[in-house]
DNA sequence: GTCGGGATCGCCT
DNA sequence: GGCGATCCCGACA
């Protein structure tokens, strides 16, 4: 279960990875939990940051798979993703914290410790200098499930467009998402 | 509980 | 010069 995750996502695309990490468990520096909702961006997709081509900023998005892309938002936030094939990368956007929790509440000067992908890059103690890095050491690890997740899919949060992409996923059955989910589709 | 405004900065146009 | 893959806090119901 330990090694690079680079070795184990190989060639999938953002879409696949984004559903793959659910129920996914993301340790950084010893603190972390189980990963419940993720969202896909795409390489030509109008609301991702690799649409435009590689630029300095966006160049770990265009690096290996199953390294970090850390950017900031908004000026003040930083949001973690996993990279996926070039040019495409999964947001993380909560956590149910399971390791480190006295850590990370000591990050966060409020009960809400990782759901929403701002304060949980600010509870794992996330920072711009980690961009690029490996998911494959002691410090930044996931472990993928052994068993597929139940999922909830709805539209991505925050974007201006291809709204109508459903590439946002949430483990089924857990609190602590940062928005509500649709109402699911029967299967 | 819900709503709305402000903070703050790197990148692209 | 404008605008985000956001969060927090205070006002009101």
């Amino acid at each position: 279960m330990t090694g690079p995750l680079a070795d184990r996502i190989l060639g999938l695309g953002a879409v696949d990875l984004a559903r793959r990490l659910i129920g996914a468990t993301l340790l950084v520096r010893g603190a972390g939990g189980t990963i419940i909702e993720t969202e896909a961006y795409g390489r030509d997709d109008p609301a991702s940051h690799s649409f435009r081509g590689p630029t300095p900023r966006n160049a770990s998005m265009f690096g290996p798979a199953g390294h970090a892309y850390v950017y900031r938002s908004y000026g003040i936030h930083l949001c973690l993703n996993v990279v996926a094939r070039p040019g495409e990368a999964v947001l993380i956007r909560a956590l149910a914290p399971t390791t480190g929790i006295a850590a990370m509440t000591a990050r966060r000067n409020s009960p809400l410790l990782c759901n929403g992908p701002g304060r949980l890059t600010q509870a794992l103690g996330i920072r711009a200098e980690d961009d690029g890095r490996a998911f494959a050491g002691s410090d930044f690890t996931i472990a993928l499930p052994p068993d597929p997740a139940d999922l909830l899919v709805g539209p991505r949060i925050g974007i201006s467009r291809a709204q109508d992409l459903p590439w946002r996923f949430g483990l089924a059955g857990v609190r602590g998402h940062s928005r509500p989910f649709p109402p699911q589709p029967r299967s």
